[in-house]
DNA sequence: CTATAATTTCAGTAATTATTGAAAATTAAG
DNA sequence: CTTAATTTTCAATAATTACTGAAATTATAG
């Protein structure tokens, strides 16, 4: 199994990536591989084609299987185990979101939201309750977000992110219509925001 | 110097959390202790309050400093320097982003780029990069999205995020008025949408 | 300038995490 | 059901990363 200067280097990056966040190189390295293979691998293939041993391939799999990132497939005739990546970068995108959301940010909620309910009994915990209820503001609000957007098609998402700093304009518009479409004047100036409900124009 | 309860679990958290990350425990338990201290620490308290090695806190602090995430300050008649954590928790939120953007998006940007310029000689790698480029477009997309979402006040950009999904249906409002605007009818019946142009209405 | 307080560096060591090979378990072909 | 191919598990070990204490450096008070 060969891997072309072009791979490699691709290969190469992901597995230095890895470590930068949780995962480690090994995991790192497999999934690029896949991502830029043209045809699924067996894992004997990957385990020759990055010099690694056939059960760190298997437990490398196994973990690219726990973030939903690998698809598995069968060819006729053959009874080995063919992996991929799904190709679609947006899919794999909204998939790494909701995996990372899953085992970073909803457990640091869990533990904010418990470390809430406790009355503090001192001023110092006052003060650090009130920092975390801050946090938990911030982390809930982006969360919910996220989850929202993730509900998009790709076309959407794709005019959102384009839109950019845009959106500041776009969002004075809206508070305009708003704004007339309740007091049926035309003013629309808008001081003080009113918290934004969602879904309502 | 002793911790509540309280501190205690949310510093123990990132700690735990921290180690996802690229970060240490020491590194994060260090900055959750600045983040629910009602007042500035030094170096000795939280060595003593983490139960760290001095030179461990030192290090730990040299790294905050690299993420920009510490404030350093001096109290009076007293040389040594005292450590705290910014407290408006979506500057601390773009911070995070930028750095985490500068470490870990633009290398793989960088990477991508190269990979991009070389001409495949083979349609193995013809296949590689045609799927880096569609990683490319997407991280460009998102990264730019992010740069310029960085530069809009905490009120819009909290309003951004309420939006949520809502955001397609400002979006088709959106291209409402741009149509209409443009052909000076009211139809805008948008169909296969023309990419739009940031900063254009 | 000197003395001392404070901080940083760094080599050594501890702790953790990654990787392997061998053995066990699973799968499916015959 | 038996057998052979394939995959997984896991205990041993290799590699990496974190942490410490002692020594070096830096900063400031007098």
């Amino acid at each position: 199994m060969n891997v072309t200067p072009l791979a490699q280097s691709f290969v190469m990056h992901f597995g230095e990536m890895g470590s930068r966040w949780g995962i480690n190189r090994t995991v790192g390295q497999i999934y690029a591989l896949l991502f830029v293979s043209d045809k699924p691998l067996n894992a004997d293939e990957i385990a020759d084609a990055l010099a690694f041993s056939r059960s760190n391939v298997s437990m490398g799999l196994k973990e690219l299987d726990s973030w939903n990132l690998t698809r598995l497939r069968h060819l006729p005739g053959d009874r080995r185990e063919y992996f991929s990546a799904p190709d679609d970068v947006w899919a794999i995108f909204k998939t790494l979101a909701e995996e990372r959301r899953k085992r970073e940010i909803d457990p640091t909620l869990t533990m904010l939201r418990d470390a809430l309910l406790v009355t503090p009994d001192n001023p110092q915990d006052a003060f650090a309750q009130a920092r975390m209820r801050a946090m938990h503001e911030l982390i809930e609000l982006v969360t919910n977000w996220l989850v929202d957007v993730q509900k998009l098609d790709e076309h959407t998402l794709r005019q959102l992110m384009k839109l950019g700093a845009a959106a500041q304009r776009l969002l004075e518009i809206k508070d305009k219509l708003t704004f007339s479409s309740k007091t049926a004047g035309q003013g629309g100036k808008h001081e003080d925001d009113p918290s934004l409900r969602p879904m309502v124009f």
